[in-house]
DNA sequence: GAGAACATGTAAGCGGTTACATGATTAT
DNA sequence: ATAATCATGTAACCGCTTACATGTTCTC
């Protein structure tokens, strides 16, 4: 009944596209899914280990010449039928949102306008500039979308979501720029 | 350096608004912040005390018939400017986002298209009645809007935003069940 | 009669971040 | 030279949720 842990899931997803050691599958979230997900380093080799325990997971050591080894984990049968379990289940409850801009901005009859001018803005240009990074990945997806990978289509629907997530919230910034100049 | 904890700072927010018991607080968060702040009870009285201590506020005990008292709490001089000085504060970092939606969605060439169809459904209807529960509050603080406290303005910004979320992934979803009915 | 709302708290445990530890190679 | 990338891990700590504990009144 309690809060699984999700990280588990995770990480069988991002082997469930290729064998990735650690590190990359650091990597592959940071690129891929970093704007709704995140893992640190201190999950990730643990759970590793874990799964490799309860044979969801195979490891193999690559040797680099001065290069640490990689230690390259492959999803098992059972390690996909478990992320397949997952997959189907229903998503119950809410994800949590801690926005402390949001919470500032509740507050901010306390301080003066131009206190939240200058946050706003900062996070407006924040936004901006993840809604360009969010644009370059894109064009690199189109151009992948007729390979036979259909993973990659659904990586650009999660890709569109950031994308609309951020359109919105620059619009919302553009309004409450406007709103708070007529308070100051 | 570390994460400092912003729970503190949601109360003598909301005591900034007006005195309240610790119910009333998680009343009032839910009702004006749950969209992008939580607070549990487990967080709220030791966090309240706490607050007492410091000097940050002060507690009238109200008693009640046929009820449990009331432990009124009050913002303090001190509070206020503790909080001012939150306030003033750049936001450093990012907020982190676990959408679990999205982490099924990423790793959906596992299972068949209509697995997530029925998920992204279900999130759709939800959100649905987010926005509807969000419109009806947005009218009855238009109606306020006129009077001489200016925190309804900052009310109307904040739920503005969750006006925009909805709308936003509204419209993803609608999208990604057309693309998704493509792929099954 | 069941369940929600009112009202305050504690204890245990997990989830997750931060800091620590190590060290070579490559790019600026 | 300095920083970043590659690469794997551990330990400590904090934040937060869940479960537990108690009891009345009001609503369906």
């Amino acid at each position: 009944m309690s809060k699984r842990n999700k990280s588990k899931y995770a990480m069988l997803g991002m082997l469930s596209l290729k064998p990735m050691s650690g590190y990359d599958i650091k990597k592959n979230i940071e690129r891929g899914i970093g704007s709704f997900w995140n893992e640190s380093f201190s999950q990730i080799y643990p759970i590793l280990r874990q799964l490799t325990n309860e044979g969801l997971a195979t490891v193999s050591i690559e040797e680099q010449i001065g290069k640490p080894n990689r230690n390259v984990y492959s999803i098992t049968e059972q390690g996909r039928a478990e992320l397949k379990e997952w997959l189907d289940e229903p998503i119950i409850g809410q994800y949590p949102m801690r926005i402390e801009l949001l919470l500032k901005l509740f507050f901010a009859h306390n301080v003066s306008p131009n206190v939240m001018i200058t946050h706003v803005e900062s996070f407006q240009t924040q936004m901006a500039d993840t809604l360009m990074e969010y644009k370059e990945v894109e064009a690199s997806l189109l151009k992948k979308l007729d390979s036979k990978k259909e993973s990659i289509h659904y990586q650009y629907m999660t890709l569109k979501f950031g994308i609309y997530f951020c359109d919105a919230t620059l619009k919302w910034c553009d309004q409450v720029i406007d709103d708070l100049k007529k308070l100051a």
